[in-house]
DNA sequence: ATATAATTGCAAGTTTATAGCAACATGAGA
DNA sequence: TCTCATGTTGCTATAAACTTGCAATTATAT
Protein backbone atom coordinates (compact mmCIF):
# COMPACT_ATOMS: atom_id res chain seq x y z
CA UNK A 1 0.00 0.00 0.00
CA UNK A 2 2.71 2.71 1.09
CA UNK A 3 5.93 2.10 -1.03
CA UNK A 4 9.31 4.26 0.27
CA UNK A 5 10.22 5.59 -2.65
CA UNK A 6 13.86 3.89 -4.07
CA UNK A 7 15.49 5.16 -6.69
CA UNK A 8 17.15 1.97 -7.63
CA UNK A 9 18.08 1.83 -10.94
CA UNK A 10 17.84 5.18 -11.71
CA UNK A 11 21.55 6.08 -9.86
CA UNK A 12 24.12 5.96 -13.13
CA UNK A 13 20.87 7.95 -14.65
CA UNK A 14 21.07 10.83 -12.20
CA UNK A 15 24.88 10.74 -12.23
CA UNK A 16 25.25 11.01 -16.55
CA UNK A 17 22.58 13.92 -16.61
CA UNK A 18 24.66 15.49 -13.77
CA UNK A 19 28.01 15.15 -15.64
CA UNK A 20 25.98 16.49 -18.63
CA UNK A 21 24.74 19.14 -16.95
CA UNK A 22 27.69 20.82 -15.73
CA UNK A 23 29.39 20.50 -18.72
CA UNK A 24 26.59 21.88 -20.01
CA UNK A 25 27.06 25.06 -18.26
CA UNK A 26 30.90 25.21 -17.99
CA UNK A 27 30.85 23.56 -14.21
CA UNK A 28 34.14 21.88 -13.80
CA UNK A 29 33.40 17.99 -12.60
CA UNK A 30 35.83 17.49 -9.41
CA UNK A 31 35.80 14.60 -7.55
CA UNK A 32 34.10 16.56 -4.62
CA UNK A 33 31.50 17.72 -6.56
CA UNK A 34 30.26 14.13 -7.56
CA UNK A 35 31.01 12.60 -4.45
CA UNK A 36 29.00 14.95 -2.74
CA UNK A 37 26.20 14.15 -5.59
CA UNK A 38 26.60 10.79 -5.14
CA UNK A 39 26.41 10.34 -1.42
CA UNK A 40 23.35 12.45 -1.38
CA UNK A 41 21.91 9.95 -4.27
CA UNK A 42 23.25 6.81 -1.63
CA UNK A 43 21.01 7.93 0.94
CA UNK A 44 17.31 7.76 1.11
CA UNK A 45 16.67 9.97 4.40
CA UNK A 46 17.44 13.32 3.76
CA UNK A 47 20.90 14.31 5.59
CA UNK A 48 22.49 17.30 6.84
CA UNK A 49 25.29 18.57 5.24
CA UNK A 50 27.22 17.66 8.55
CA UNK A 51 26.08 13.99 7.63
CA UNK A 52 27.06 14.86 3.89
CA UNK A 53 29.97 15.81 4.64
CA UNK A 54 30.97 12.95 7.42
CA UNK A 55 29.79 10.18 4.33
CA UNK A 56 31.90 12.09 1.33
CA UNK A 57 35.16 12.15 4.48
CA UNK A 58 35.53 7.90 4.18
CA UNK A 59 36.46 8.56 0.63
CA UNK A 60 38.03 12.29 0.32
CA UNK A 61 39.35 12.71 4.42
CA UNK A 62 40.42 15.93 3.20
CA UNK A 63 37.20 17.28 1.78
CA UNK A 64 36.17 20.41 3.78
CA UNK A 65 33.33 21.28 5.14
CA UNK A 66 32.72 24.65 3.54
CA UNK A 67 32.89 22.41 0.02
CA UNK A 68 30.28 20.30 0.88
CA UNK A 69 28.03 24.01 1.99
CA UNK A 70 29.01 25.13 -1.44
CA UNK A 71 28.22 22.07 -3.22
CA UNK A 72 25.08 21.39 -2.03
CA UNK A 73 23.97 24.75 -2.71
CA UNK A 74 25.21 24.68 -6.62
CA UNK A 75 23.62 21.58 -7.17
CA UNK A 76 19.93 23.01 -5.92
CA UNK A 77 20.35 26.04 -8.57
CA UNK A 78 21.31 23.36 -11.00
CA UNK A 79 18.05 21.47 -10.02
CA UNK A 80 19.68 18.26 -8.93
CA UNK A 81 18.63 18.15 -5.36
CA UNK A 82 16.23 19.73 -3.23
CA UNK A 83 16.88 21.76 0.15
CA UNK A 84 13.84 20.11 2.31
CA UNK A 85 13.18 22.99 4.91
CA UNK A 86 11.84 21.67 8.23
CA UNK A 87 10.61 22.57 11.40
CA UNK A 88 13.96 24.06 13.88
CA UNK A 89 16.59 21.61 13.17
CA UNK A 90 19.41 22.14 10.17
CA UNK A 91 18.59 22.00 6.36
CA UNK A 92 18.37 19.06 4.69
CA UNK A 93 18.98 17.78 1.07
CA UNK A 94 17.04 15.54 -0.86
CA UNK A 95 18.40 14.35 -4.23
CA UNK A 96 14.65 13.03 -4.98
CA UNK A 97 13.55 15.71 -7.47
CA UNK A 98 10.29 13.73 -8.35
CA UNK A 99 7.33 14.50 -6.76
CA UNK A 100 6.93 12.54 -3.34
CA UNK A 101 5.96 13.22 0.01
CA UNK A 102 7.32 13.12 3.65
CA UNK A 103 7.37 10.91 6.73
CA UNK A 104 9.14 13.49 9.84
CA UNK A 105 10.00 12.54 12.55
CA UNK A 106 9.29 15.24 15.57
CA UNK A 107 11.63 13.95 18.08
CA UNK A 108 14.85 13.57 15.90
CA UNK A 109 13.87 15.16 12.58
CA UNK A 110 14.50 12.20 10.53
CA UNK A 111 12.75 12.49 7.13
CA UNK A 112 11.73 9.45 4.74
CA UNK A 113 10.46 9.71 1.21
CA UNK A 114 7.38 8.34 1.10
CA UNK A 115 5.44 7.36 -2.12
CA UNK A 116 1.76 6.65 -1.67
CA UNK A 117 -1.83 7.64 -3.28
CA UNK A 118 -3.94 9.82 -1.48
CA UNK A 119 -6.84 10.01 -4.02
CA UNK A 120 -7.00 14.06 -3.99
CA UNK A 121 -6.09 15.58 -7.42
CA UNK A 122 -4.51 19.17 -6.61
CA UNK A 123 -6.68 21.96 -8.60
CA UNK A 124 -4.51 23.98 -11.17
CA UNK A 125 -6.15 27.00 -9.30
CA UNK A 126 -6.27 27.76 -5.89
CA UNK A 127 -7.18 31.05 -4.45
CA UNK A 128 -5.60 32.59 -7.47
CA UNK A 129 -2.41 30.84 -6.52
CA UNK A 130 -1.34 29.31 -10.00
CA UNK A 131 -0.20 25.61 -8.85
CA UNK A 132 2.68 23.83 -9.31
CA UNK A 133 3.02 20.82 -7.40
CA UNK A 134 2.48 19.63 -4.03
CA UNK A 135 3.54 17.90 -1.16
CA UNK A 136 2.05 15.80 2.13
CA UNK A 137 4.60 16.31 5.10
CA UNK A 138 3.30 13.44 7.85
CA UNK A 139 4.24 14.71 11.17
CA UNK A 140 5.13 11.60 13.60
CA UNK A 141 7.11 9.73 15.41
CA UNK A 142 10.01 7.38 13.51
CA UNK A 143 10.33 3.28 14.65
CA UNK A 144 13.24 4.15 16.23
CA UNK A 145 11.92 6.99 18.20
CA UNK A 146 9.19 5.23 19.29
CA UNK A 147 11.74 2.42 20.41
CA UNK A 148 13.31 4.76 22.93
CA UNK A 149 9.73 5.02 24.76
CA UNK A 150 8.64 8.55 22.92
CA UNK B 1 -14.98 25.90 -1.64
CA UNK B 2 -11.39 26.90 -0.23
CA UNK B 3 -11.15 29.68 2.27
CA UNK B 4 -8.53 30.83 3.80
CA UNK B 5 -8.37 30.59 7.72
CA UNK B 6 -9.57 33.61 9.78
CA UNK B 7 -8.85 34.17 13.58
CA UNK B 8 -11.23 36.49 14.17
CA UNK B 9 -13.46 35.25 16.72
CA UNK B 10 -11.05 33.50 18.29
CA UNK B 11 -8.45 35.60 19.70
CA UNK B 12 -10.18 36.30 23.05
CA UNK B 13 -11.21 32.05 23.44
CA UNK B 14 -7.26 31.27 22.87
CA UNK B 15 -6.30 33.70 25.21
CA UNK B 16 -8.54 32.40 27.54
CA UNK B 17 -7.49 28.76 26.95
CA UNK B 18 -3.74 30.30 27.18
CA UNK B 19 -4.47 31.48 30.51
CA UNK B 20 -6.01 28.38 31.27
CA UNK B 21 -3.27 26.17 30.15
CA UNK B 22 -0.94 28.82 31.93
CA UNK B 23 -2.27 28.16 35.31
CA UNK B 24 -3.17 24.16 35.13
CA UNK B 25 0.48 24.16 34.32
CA UNK B 26 1.76 26.30 37.11
CA UNK B 27 3.19 28.93 34.55
CA UNK B 28 3.40 32.57 35.10
CA UNK B 29 1.56 34.46 33.39
CA UNK B 30 4.12 37.50 32.95
CA UNK B 31 3.42 40.53 30.57
CA UNK B 32 6.19 39.31 28.35
CA UNK B 33 4.44 35.78 27.72
CA UNK B 34 0.92 37.46 26.93
CA UNK B 35 2.43 39.77 24.47
CA UNK B 36 4.35 37.61 22.78
CA UNK B 37 1.13 34.93 22.16
CA UNK B 38 -1.13 37.67 21.07
CA UNK B 39 1.51 38.83 19.09
CA UNK B 40 1.52 35.79 17.14
CA UNK B 41 -2.31 36.14 17.53
CA UNK B 42 -2.55 38.80 15.83
CA UNK B 43 -0.21 38.03 12.56
CA UNK B 44 -1.88 35.42 9.98
CA UNK B 45 1.60 35.26 8.19
CA UNK B 46 4.37 32.80 10.11
CA UNK B 47 6.79 35.35 11.74
CA UNK B 48 10.22 34.72 12.47
CA UNK B 49 11.18 34.81 15.97
CA UNK B 50 13.35 38.47 15.09
CA UNK B 51 9.81 39.42 13.92
CA UNK B 52 7.62 38.40 16.90
CA UNK B 53 10.73 40.45 18.97
CA UNK B 54 9.90 43.73 16.68
CA UNK B 55 6.48 43.19 16.59
CA UNK B 56 5.87 42.61 20.91
CA UNK B 57 9.10 45.41 21.75
CA UNK B 58 6.76 48.17 20.50
CA UNK B 59 4.52 47.43 23.48
CA UNK B 60 7.55 46.26 25.87
CA UNK B 61 10.63 47.97 24.64
CA UNK B 62 12.77 46.34 27.16
CA UNK B 63 11.84 42.80 26.32
CA UNK B 64 14.82 40.64 25.60
CA UNK B 65 15.59 38.51 22.76
CA UNK B 66 15.95 35.32 24.77
CA UNK B 67 12.73 35.88 26.32
CA UNK B 68 10.64 35.64 22.99
CA UNK B 69 13.02 33.02 22.06
CA UNK B 70 12.38 30.81 25.19
CA UNK B 71 8.56 31.99 24.80
CA UNK B 72 8.32 30.55 21.65
CA UNK B 73 9.58 27.21 22.71
CA UNK B 74 7.05 27.23 25.45
CA UNK B 75 4.36 28.15 23.59
CA UNK B 76 5.21 25.08 21.49
CA UNK B 77 5.12 22.40 24.59
CA UNK B 78 2.05 23.90 25.19
CA UNK B 79 0.70 22.87 21.94
CA UNK B 80 -0.37 26.65 21.40
CA UNK B 81 1.95 27.21 18.49
CA UNK B 82 3.87 25.24 15.87
CA UNK B 83 6.85 25.83 14.91
CA UNK B 84 6.98 25.78 10.64
CA UNK B 85 10.05 26.64 8.92
CA UNK B 86 10.57 26.66 5.14
CA UNK B 87 12.54 28.67 3.05
CA UNK B 88 14.49 31.03 5.04
CA UNK B 89 17.10 29.55 7.52
CA UNK B 90 15.22 30.78 11.04
CA UNK B 91 12.40 29.19 12.37
CA UNK B 92 9.33 30.87 11.69
CA UNK B 93 5.87 30.26 14.50
CA UNK B 94 2.21 30.17 13.64
CA UNK B 95 -0.72 30.71 16.40
CA UNK B 96 -3.29 28.97 13.97
CA UNK B 97 -2.70 24.73 15.83
CA UNK B 98 -5.37 23.62 13.38
CA UNK B 99 -4.83 21.35 10.74
CA UNK B 100 -4.36 23.24 7.88
CA UNK B 101 -2.52 23.32 4.32
CA UNK B 102 -0.03 26.03 3.33
CA UNK B 103 -0.22 27.20 0.05
CA UNK B 104 3.38 28.85 -0.63
CA UNK B 105 4.85 30.94 -3.88
CA UNK B 106 7.58 29.69 -5.48
CA UNK B 107 8.73 33.33 -6.73
CA UNK B 108 8.28 35.31 -3.34
CA UNK B 109 8.18 32.97 -0.99
CA UNK B 110 5.07 34.24 0.78
CA UNK B 111 3.41 31.96 2.90
CA UNK B 112 -0.63 31.36 3.30
CA UNK B 113 -2.75 29.26 5.62
CA UNK B 114 -5.73 27.03 3.48
CA UNK B 115 -8.26 25.20 5.28
CA UNK B 116 -9.84 23.15 2.34
CA UNK B 117 -11.02 19.43 2.41
CA UNK B 118 -8.70 16.89 0.60
CA UNK B 119 -10.83 13.75 1.23
CA UNK B 120 -7.63 11.94 2.67
CA UNK B 121 -7.76 10.51 6.07
CA UNK B 122 -4.68 9.72 7.47
CA UNK B 123 -3.53 6.26 8.78
CA UNK B 124 -2.71 5.88 12.31
CA UNK B 125 0.66 3.97 11.12
CA UNK B 126 3.06 4.52 8.23
CA UNK B 127 5.65 2.47 7.73
CA UNK B 128 6.53 2.43 11.34
CA UNK B 129 5.94 5.97 11.95
CA UNK B 130 2.84 6.80 14.62
CA UNK B 131 0.97 9.85 12.76
CA UNK B 132 0.47 13.17 14.61
CA UNK B 133 -1.03 15.15 12.05
CA UNK B 134 0.05 16.52 8.30
CA UNK B 135 0.26 19.59 6.89
CA UNK B 136 -0.40 19.91 2.69
CA UNK B 137 1.98 22.01 0.98
CA UNK B 138 0.94 23.25 -2.50
CA UNK B 139 3.67 25.13 -4.55
CA UNK B 140 2.73 27.81 -6.93
CA UNK B 141 3.10 31.24 -7.94
CA UNK B 142 0.90 33.80 -6.15
CA UNK B 143 -1.66 36.24 -7.63
CA UNK B 144 0.36 39.08 -7.11
CA UNK B 145 3.63 37.43 -8.90
CA UNK B 146 1.34 36.61 -11.85
CA UNK B 147 0.52 39.77 -11.99
CA UNK B 148 3.99 40.61 -12.68
CA UNK B 149 4.02 37.96 -15.77
CA UNK B 150 5.43 34.66 -13.69
C1' DA C 1 2.33 41.09 53.28
C1' DT C 2 5.61 37.33 52.67
C1' DA C 3 7.93 33.46 50.87
C1' DT C 4 9.15 30.69 47.14
C1' DA C 5 9.76 29.33 42.88
C1' DA C 6 9.34 30.53 38.08
C1' DT C 7 10.90 33.95 34.83
C1' DT C 8 13.46 37.64 32.91
C1' DG C 9 17.51 40.19 31.00
C1' DC C 10 22.05 40.32 30.19
C1' DA C 11 26.08 38.46 28.33
C1' DA C 12 28.72 34.76 27.03
C1' DG C 13 28.74 30.56 24.49
C1' DT C 14 27.15 27.15 20.55
C1' DT C 15 25.76 25.84 16.40
C1' DT C 16 24.93 26.59 11.66
C1' DA C 17 26.05 28.87 7.53
C1' DT C 18 28.68 32.23 4.52
C1' DA C 19 32.61 34.89 2.57
C1' DG C 20 37.51 36.24 1.45
C1' DC C 21 41.49 34.75 -0.43
C1' DA C 22 45.64 32.22 -1.77
C1' DA C 23 46.69 27.74 -3.62
C1' DC C 24 45.20 24.31 -6.73
C1' DA C 25 42.94 21.43 -10.45
C1' DT C 26 40.03 20.92 -14.51
C1' DG C 27 39.32 21.09 -19.26
C1' DA C 28 39.69 23.77 -23.65
C1' DG C 29 42.86 24.91 -26.93
C1' DA C 30 47.68 24.99 -28.61
C1' DT D 1 50.43 16.05 -24.22
C1' DC D 2 51.38 20.61 -22.34
C1' DT D 3 49.83 25.12 -21.00
C1' DC D 4 46.96 28.45 -19.30
C1' DA D 5 42.61 30.70 -17.90
C1' DT D 6 39.19 30.22 -14.94
C1' DG D 7 36.41 27.69 -11.88
C1' DT D 8 37.04 25.34 -7.43
C1' DT D 9 38.93 24.07 -3.02
C1' DG D 10 40.40 24.49 1.79
C1' DC D 11 41.58 27.23 5.37
C1' DT D 12 40.17 30.74 8.40
C1' DA D 13 37.51 34.53 9.80
C1' DT D 14 33.01 36.23 10.16
C1' DA D 15 28.07 36.41 10.35
C1' DA D 16 23.63 34.78 11.66
C1' DA D 17 20.64 31.97 14.48
C1' DC D 18 19.92 30.14 18.63
C1' DT D 19 20.90 28.55 23.63
C1' DT D 20 22.53 28.67 28.31
C1' DG D 21 24.21 30.30 33.06
C1' DC D 22 23.27 33.23 36.55
C1' DA D 23 21.87 37.06 39.42
C1' DA D 24 17.97 40.07 39.85
C1' DT D 25 13.11 40.36 39.48
C1' DT D 26 8.26 39.24 39.64
C1' DA D 27 3.92 36.37 39.86
C1' DT D 28 1.19 33.81 42.82
C1' DA D 29 -0.17 30.75 46.73
C1' DT D 30 -0.56 31.19 51.52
Amino acid sequence: MYIIFTMVKEVEVRIENFLNTCKQLGLKITPQRQAVYEALLNREDHPTVEEIYADVKKKYPFISLATVYRTVETLEELGLVKKVAYWGSSARYDANIYEHHHLICLKCGAIRDLEMETGWYMPEEIEGYKTISFSIHIYGVCPLCRKKGF
